[in-house]
DNA sequence: TAGATTGTTAATCGATTAACAATC
DNA sequence: TAGATTGTTAATCGATTAACAATC
């Protein structure tokens, strides 16, 4: 059996195809080539074909993609089509935003649950979401089924909720705190690194303000 | 003049180094060699080597690296020897909690405004930062320094209020909106889309339980 | 059929890892 | 000095791009 790993940059891209496409099919686009897309997403063509053809030729030689149905497959394989169970764990602003989002919803992601060591916030509700007692957690998952926690608190208490949970039989992780964990190969965590990501936005500015301090000094010389 | 230009693979991974190095440095670790470094962040020792000797000989033959300096060294690369007024644009959950995360200002980013649509927002304030109205937006960058626009704003204004922000000098826009912009390339965008996030934490999962399926089926023909 | 565009192989480019001389 | 570990060059590996035959 053709046991293909796909690599990791592809599948960074996916969900970056997968929006375009989803945007094609609301401006009722019915096919693309590769060449166009290519063009929208600044990428070249020959990355757009070769990375659907890690999965299957959704494609038509002389007429390109149905804009609808490689959207459908490419959701297919981020799992799209399935439903996930959702905790939230940690009912801060974060928390609380990622419950407020309801457009998660509509990609099959349901949140059921949010919960926080603080007792003042229990009995809270959002979008109809309960926040309830940490404590309470364990139970929970014992009664419900849950296949992703999103953890949205301080990074103290990241690592030890984090072990908890894979203990308790969690697999998907979306981990909001700054820490890496060290979790049994079978639990999934995706991390959402807000500090690096603005960290990465400064490096770029402070490199194109050096830039812009040696032309100005070149400029100057040349006088 | 060498005009090296570093690797964005390299750049991505600053951050993390970053933040090992402020870990150990809160644990009074002293010297660090890049093996052990290399342990710890599950990565090769010769790419840590190789990834800081694009910016200079930060270690010592025979001792590895000083952890305060090599830290602080990091930290000016990335820029977090400068401050950095920012503004939030979208004062929804996700504005909010960016407003409240006190800790981005121990790296020197330091929110000044909120601006949103909504009036009845407005006169608000989060940790003593006022909610204002998008209207003086303009009429505020004349009058203050911003350095980042953080952009918390739905999908449908995003692209619109990107492109005034660039027409009135925003040189960094630190966007969460699910959109890509087309602006000026003197403009630095770092994009956050939790979404395609989380939908790579659900192909994984999938992946997952592909694999695990497969091998019950497998088990099951062996019998 | 002729034209367009895919799927796929081959060539190129870049990033990672290995190895080791330099040196603290 | 001997041992450790860097800085850096060379080798390997993987990802991207180019090219084109296949085919709609």
């Amino acid at each position: 059996m053709e046991k293909k790993v796909i690599s990791k940059a592809v599948i960074n891209r996916l969900p970056r195809y997968y929006r375009y496409l989803g945007d094609l099919l609301e401006k009722d686009v019915v096919r693309i080539s590769s060449k166009e897309l290519s063009e929208r997403m600044k990428v070249t063509a020959s990355q757009i074909r070769q990375d659907l053809n890690n999965f299957g030729g959704f494609g038509q030689q002389g007429y390109g993609y149905n804009v609808e149905y490689l959207h459908s497959e490419i959701g297919k394989i981020l799992g799209l089509d399935k439903k996930y169970n959702v905790i939230i764990i940690g009912a801060g602003n974060l928390g609380q935003a990622l419950a407020n989002y309801a457009d998660f919803e509509r990609r099959g992601f349901f949140v059921k649950a949010i919960f926080d060591v603080n007792p003042r916030l229990v009995g809270m509700s959002i979008r109809g979401i309960e926040i309830r007692l940490m404590d309470e957690l364990e139970e929970f998952l014992k009664t419900n089924e849950v296949d992703i926690a999103a953890l949205t608190l301080p990074k103290t208490q990241a690592a030890q909720v984090a072990s908890d949970l894979a203990k308790w039989g969690i697999k998907g992780i979306w981990n909001f705190a700054p820490t890496d964990f060290n979790l049994p190969k079978d639990v999934t965590v995706e991390n959402v690194h807000l500090a690096e990501s603005l960290m990465k936005l400064s490096y770029r500015l402070s490199v194109k303000e050096k830039e812009q301090q040696e032309k100005e000094q070149q400029e100057k010389e040349q006088q």
